[in-house]
DNA sequence: TATACTCGGACACAATGAGTCCGAGTAGCG
DNA sequence: CGCTACTCGGACTCATTGTGTCCGAGTATA
């Protein structure tokens, strides 16, 4: 099991889009990650299907975050880009073979299915008690709080 | 994201195989759950070279756990099956693009990566605090306590 | 010793993710 | 008011991984 590796690129385009209140286009974002332009583009559309980033088309248009930061949590943009299923399906295998156990008789989730779709809301809570606003800080805490803002004059100047 | 399908098979089989402390062929196994038996094998495969379980060869021989089943968590099932490694991994791209942060400076990993591993570690510790023991426990208070000794007996006997 | 049954790894096929491309639409500028 | 240039949006193709299958090596039994 691999989770898309566009997750972590929407991630940080995210913690970008916090410095800066302007629409920034999708080029920009992926020339300042060093990434596909073209693919990156396909995960921004996932966000901004999902409504966490608002689209401005036209000349001087980009994408924009729609809420404010501390409200978009890990787990939004992870089931906005890698898909809100979940990621055990249970084919109900209990139900088949000679010693099925009766339709009626599964009222209640497989114990397997149980136990590892609570293993998966453990892991859903977590992603869901961090915010974009805090990697933002924790960003900051890290690359020095100069980072971000130089970003942000190089995201708003037309510097290639 | 989706989990390898081949997860929920092993966790059967690992609590059927609690039932019988003879050798089960993969062959019973896969017609009592009604799967590609030539499939299965790939899985129980994977759980022998893991450890998991034991395969005895021979004419009377299959496939028996080595552990006690309460001391096999899920989250040795699930590693053995689907892979050791993290769902999530980082590329690093924080080192790219005309803002690269210094490879000295990432003495830590990136917030986003710390973020995304905290909540996987969330779903390993819940995971590894169910056993084998503990789902056919549920899976007698589920279905009767009748069930696994027919089982038991079905498996044992040399019925189709 | 021959046999029949077991596992084990090597071999195709399909589905999903990764990556690319061009067209529709819109805001700015002459 | 029209044009242009720039933006996003979806449709297309390729690579990788998971799914499924097969036959050969090995061993306990009769």
């Amino acid at each position: 099991m691999k989770m898309s590796g566009g997750v972590e690129w929407a991630l940080h385009c995210c913690v970008v889009l916090t410095a800066s209140n302007t629409p920034v286009p999708a080029a920009k974002l992926a020339e300042l990650h060093d990434v596909s332009s073209s693919y990156l583009a396909k995960q921004l559309q996932s966000l901004a299907r999902a409504g966490l980033i608002h689209s401005v088309q036209g000349k001087s248009g980009g994408y924009v975050l729609t809420r404010a930061p501390e409200s978009v949590t890990l787990l939004d943009v992870v089931r906005a880009v890698d898909g809100p299923g979940p990621t055990f399906v249970c084919t109900e295998i209990r139900q088949r073979g000679p010693f099925a156990t009766p339709a009626d008789a599964c009222t209640t989730p497989c114990p397997v299915a149980r136990a590892m779709w609570a293993a998966e809301d453990a892991w859903r809570q977590a992603l869901a008690a961090v915010t974009i606003a805090d990697l933002a800080r924790d960003v900051d805490a890290n690359s020095g709080p100069e980072a971000l803002v130089g970003i942000q004059t190089w995201l708003t100047s037309g510097a290639s």
